[in-house]
DNA sequence: AATGAATGAGGTTTCATTCAT
DNA sequence: AATGAATGAAACCTCATTCAT
């Protein structure tokens, strides 16, 4: 049941150059009907825009699920470069910080699949993404280790909470409702993560 | 064309008395089960819970739809409920505030079709809700100037940024994710509706 | 199964006047909900617009095959009036025929359950209403008879030629087809009763 | 838009050789149940005398009235076929047009279907039939023009009187009553067609 | 006797997954 | 290895009829 590591595992026996031409098509039609569709689309979709049979999708993931899982751990690795990128920048830790939030909340909302997994549909498939997943909280947790250093964010601040308002901020890229705007969503979040909670005197 | 605010309008005949713990019975049994299975979960089930033919439910109400849109009313209403407590409190507005949306909060974490509606499945939903949804945002809005005027809040703070903030809400009751925990991101939420964006100084 | 002759029977004791009262609405609400909707309509709209319950719809008539089969019944007997009345005036006999077949049209016309069952659907119904039956073919017959003797109409015509081509002018009744209409179709299928068969060099 | 004349265009991929096999079988079956059951027969039945699943059968006919529609365009096909072969022979048009509705009337004997749909429940399929629909009316004209040219019918018939009288053929063939005969029911009408209007002094 | 709420078998259609070609 | 046709378990909803009130 487990599906094989095949894009993961460099060490395994490489796919045939037409198969690994497949395998790449699939992911990009899979990406593109997914962020359209959501987590609902149609497994013939995907194949029809990769321009392949059903068959053979299923030839390179075993489920539907195993593919969710490959574009989910895709977008945690994007995540993951983005925050790596601001640890290696000169920037002070707390516009880093803000800069890695800001860009991956673009990659988000660009991605219904991921904003509907993290809102909280489907969230054990986030769950199941492994090590790439650890990476993701092991490099935010860093940066987030430096703002608190710097002073730039409440001294109480930890990954998780970053993980938890940023889930919280799909809602309102998913939604249409009037006056809903997640990116003053998200200027509200950082003002939240600033402040320091002893003067949370509400 | 404007629902009743009650269920069933005093002024329309009574329900017969088994129907109406019938209607009980069925709206009980929907809560349970769509909380369980969330909602996609079945009409048959939500009968079978219920003791009743499914005819018996589609009597009471036309459509699954209908019957998502009377558990979310509910849910409006009771939403609406404790704020206008809060308006009629004595408290400084910056703690009545808080205190509605602790409240409110409670509500949602009770009840998973609400959390996956406001997370953004299947929205449409809640901007059906028309009049309850409406005097929902009326109270808020009312709320949300007390406070302004109070100083208690951001000076720039509108309804529509308390729904988006507590829609985003949902996703950490929804998930179980380790080291999530609504109660701290209701918290760090607070913070930032509190902070003056001035100081915003990331 | 068979239905009980109630209402034919004048042995039988009689109906409580406030029963009768609401056989007769019966009657009349599904006279009109059967001429509109056809032999699909809905025993609760009959019910509905008679101002009673199912209930009490069910007691008149044990299903809602009985009912119609007494709505058809009374359609045989009207049809069987008017021929009746025919038989008595001092018109030549092709001129009765004529003027009966277009009051009978005129029938079938108002009334989509009659055209249904005549044109197929549901002919058993028709097959069943025994005696009226059996008396509106009589008296057709009798009426033909004449009509030959007459000359009017071909030698070798029958009353099964008559239900033939009446029944199979409901199609026109029910069609909105371009070019379809009944009364030209009767004016065709007149023609086709006078004609000598003799003639019928083709 | 136009479909084509048969059901699998030369130009559009050809269907695998199982496919196309399940389709005849789809086909075939779908005229039996149909044929036997009538416009309210089940999918599920279709499916099973075929010897397959339902989900193939909707690979085939996405709904159930399209299924209906290829069954009634392929009749329709068969009528223009027959009236296409009257056009091209050398007889009389009187008898040829004597021939095609003899030939049409026995394919609706065989089909409850088209009797169904023609005698006027689900009428709406046969108008959605368009171009095969289209050229068996033109076909039909051109007969009928030349009839009246030769003087072998009344000389206002009109191919929408050919379609009334046909449709009003079905109700014939459908019931079972007592006397009631198609190939007679046939014979009156086409009498009636032939008669001159101005003679039809009933 | 009247009511109308309850019943539940049954109808069409969908879509992830399998398997013959 | 690739294809795409086939599968069939659900899912929602209807309506003639029954039966508790």
């Amino acid at each position: 049941m487990v599906p094989p590591t095949t894009t993961t595992a460099p060490t395994e026996r490489p796919l045939r150059a037409d198969a690994r031409r497949n395998h790449e098509k699939i992911l990009q039609s899979a990406r593109e009907v997914f962020a359209a569709d959501g987590i609902d689309a149609q497994m013939d979709d995907v194949a029809r825009r990769a321009g392949l049979g059903v068959g053979t999708l299923y030839r390179h993931f075993p489920t539907k699920e195993a593919l969710l899982v490959e574009l989910l751990r895709a977008k945690a690795r994007a995540f993951a470069a983005n925050t790596r990128q601001a640890l290696e920048s000169d920037a002070p830790p707390g516009d880093a910080l803000r800069a890695v939030l800001m860009a991956n909340a673009e990659l988000m909302a660009a991605d219904a699949v991921t904003r509907q997994v993290l809102a909280g549909a489907g969230r054990q498939l986030w769950a199941n993404l492994g090590a790439d997943r650890d990476e993701l909280e092991a490099l935010t947790a860093d940066l987030i280790g430096r703002a608190r250093a710097a002073g730039a964010v409440r001294s109480d601040l930890t990954s998780a909470d970053i993980g938890m308002v940023m889930c919280g901020l799909c809602s309102s890229m998913t939604s249409n409702a009037p006056g809903f705007d997640w990116r003053r969503h998200l200027e509200l979040l950082l003002a939240g993560l600033q402040a320091e909670p002893a003067s949370a005197r509400f």
